[in-house]
DNA sequence: GTTCGGATACTCGGATAGCACTTGTCCGAGTGGGGGTGG
DNA sequence: CCACCCCCACTCGGACAAGTGCTATCCGAGTATCCGAAC
């Protein structure tokens, strides 16, 4: 029950994304954030798979946002890093042993399945109302908004 | 992101628990829902040292539940068998690479933290607001009272 | 001066090792019960 | 017949391997750019 750790990263790089135009390589976001390049590259393919970001190659390539920042969910980064499979598998425990259930009895899913459904469900529904641009709208409320558009022109023109 | 499958015979056990008075042994619980008997017994120790099972030992022992069935929560069962740390742990990339933000421009969480957390708590909430009483009501509900009372009966006196 | 071609350098993408955690298992410590023995 | 004591079988508890997925990395495929040469 723990989250990936690439999907902060992931999440970020979603963030500082917003606002450019020109595309932007894994080795600048990972400079910007002093993280694994070789890794982050991993977990923007992820992102390119799922078509939440589009990757252009060749000399001037990256990666850019392939839709509007207020309609990818924090949800839509989650599931695109770890997987879209559930986290609660339901192996039928009714159907086992001595006092198995027939499975005509099974045609609904059993209380405990439904629970962490719902619990699933309400995690789900969080994440998916905030969006990245819900994200830089609170960071330009916290910080202040030259923090981003810092962010935005060193990506332009990074140090090396 | 994928919940350890001990959860699932944690919780299914605790609802067998219910009704019963006597010790049941975790062999027993084991053989009722035909799963590992040594590993259902890693869960169950889980279980007694967070407080929500009672165990005793010697010829007649077993595992009791240490509490009502309306005030053990699945969050609980969940909680005892994951562990209590948080799924998202921030990294705190705010404060690193070349646009690292000063500490005390960090002292309240990042807006990906807090989006994070907030999607935790929602599952929570939802995993806290059902009981064991409340799986065994539904369960009585879908299938009739009649499968819950051969479960107990069969606990209380089990075939080899 | 313009245009075409190729070499180049830089990018992503998938395939590949290392490690941590979950899964699964085992044996020892402890305890209540049952049977034997003595009164 | 009753009470006591010892042995035992049964239980939990923590310590110990194996498998699986996350973490981290590398090298190859592909392409826009840049430079040079030809027209």
């Amino acid at each position: 029950m723990k989250l990936s750790g690439g999907v902060e990263w992931a999440v970020h790089c979603c963030v500082a994304l917003t606002g450019v135009t020109e595309p932007v390589p894994a080795a600048t976001l990972a400079r910007l954030n002093d993280v694994s390049m070789t890794y982050l590259a991993k977990q923007m393919q992820s992102l390119a798979r799922a078509g939440l970001v589009h990757s252009v190659q060749g000399k001037a390539g990256g990666y850019v946002l392939a839709r509007p920042a207020d309609s990818i969910s924090v949800l839509d980064i989650v599931l695109a890093i770890e997987g879209t499979e559930p986290q609660f598998t339901c192996t039928e425990v009714r159907q086992r042993g001595p006092l198995a259930a027939s499975p005509e009895q099974c045609l609904q899913a059993c209380a405990v399945h439904r629970a962490m459904l719902a619990a699933e469900q309400a995690w789900r529904a969080s994440l998916r109302g905030v969006s990245v641009a819900d994200l830089v709208a609170t960071v330009d409320r916290d910080s202040g908004p030259d923090v981003l558009s810092r962010v935005r022109g060193w990506l332009a023109s990074p140090t090396p």
